[in-house]
DNA sequence: CGAACAATGTTGACACCGTCAAGATAAGCA
DNA sequence: TGCTTATCTTGACGGTGTCAACATTGTTCG
């Protein structure tokens, strides 16, 4: 009943189109996903995937959900292997922008304008968000205790400026401003030298 | 033959295209932006505008290279009016977020995905861009050698890394992931001071 | 002046898109 | 068994960008 193809019914409908999406996503971007050619591809009919997705918007919100839990996951097996060095931020940042560059694509979901501007963010995607940036703070707040990150503000607010400085690298690496790759190592060293606290 | 109506030529059309698409953009976004809706508006069938316009990427670029032209006389104002002290760059920074605000959709055009990575800047585009970019560049020394910038790389790299902060800033509070205005001026204030030279 | 030509405008058509409504099929349960 | 509900289908509507073919106008030159 799961693999069979000649089934009415599909069985696992609702993964299997967050999979093609997620792969045609990776191959063509946002502009190359559509409703119907996500259909076509699981081999189904147009507006079968609205009975498991509202609409667009609420598939394209799942899809930067999972990339929520997938980053905080990564960045939280980091964490737990090394404790608030400056090597450990580092590392941090450069598995951040790592993460932007190789999952580009979701990235741009997690954070762009095509859900939180001109869509609308599911309950579900604004906790994971929130989720995420709670962590983030909290860990902010550690580098702050141990001297890496300056403390002449709260972690919140730090936690804000150092995401928005690394934000804003990934996005120019991302959309394209910066095309050239040359440099682009030495960008993050300085940015880093910039965050961490000049003793 | 002008302000006639009844004319079988439009008089200025290409201008005309470009105010009222002006127009849409701030009050619709891109997203309600479409080449029929406009034609519509000026009064023209909906073909008439691909005449002016290569396709709908051109337009767009078209509006970004506008952008950036204004944006630029915009801060070569004030960086005329003021040396290269510390509070010239305040100034500057507040300048470049007030106008990415003020200016959301055309800011999200010239330095978003979808001319650079969705669609194909203009080379004129391109052009403005780069020298924008390099005016920035040239104050960026400015203020490296009054002391108010770090001195510990170049005003090539400090550039980079300055604008990607001002940008992940800006992006952030444009695309809706900080939707409350709470704190905002605070979080100016201490990105400001990450940015400066901490002597 | 008039004819040729280029610029600018028009309608028609095509292939997409998101998504709603109504009906078919199957699964789960009484 | 039959009823309900979840799932999937086809058909349809209004929207999109843009190409091809044709109409009109302004320009230029013999």
């Amino acid at each position: 009943m799961k693999t069979s193809k000649k089934h009415y019914h599909h069985g696992d409908l609702n993964q299997s189109l967050l999979n093609a999406a997620s792969l045609i996503l990776r191959n063509e971007g946002v502009e190359g996903l559509s409703m119907r050619k996500l259909a076509d591809q699981v081999g189904v009919s147009r507006t079968a995937p609205y009975h498991h997705f509202k609409d667009k918007n609420a598939l394209l919100c799942s899809l930067a959900e999972a990339g929520f839990k997938q980053q905080q996951a990564d960045l939280q097996a980091l964490a737990d292997n090394s404790g608030a060095t400056r090597e450990a931020f580092t590392q941090y940042v450069y598995r951040y922008l790592a993460y932007a560059q190789n999952h580009s694509e979701i990235y741009d979901l997690m954070f762009g304008r095509t859900i939180w501007k001109a869509g609308e963010p599911t309950a579900e995607l604004q906790n994971s968000a929130k989720s995420t940036f709670k962590t983030w703070v909290y860990w902010i707040g550690l580098w702050q205790e141990s001297g890496v990150l300056t403390q002449n503000n709260t972690s919140l607010r730090i936690g804000q400026t150092t995401w928005a400085s690394l934000h804003g690298l990934a996005r120019l690496m991302i959309d394209g401003v910066y095309p050239d790759q040359t440099g682009q190592s030495e960008m993050v060293e300085q940015m880093i030298r910039n965050l961490c606290s000049h003793q």
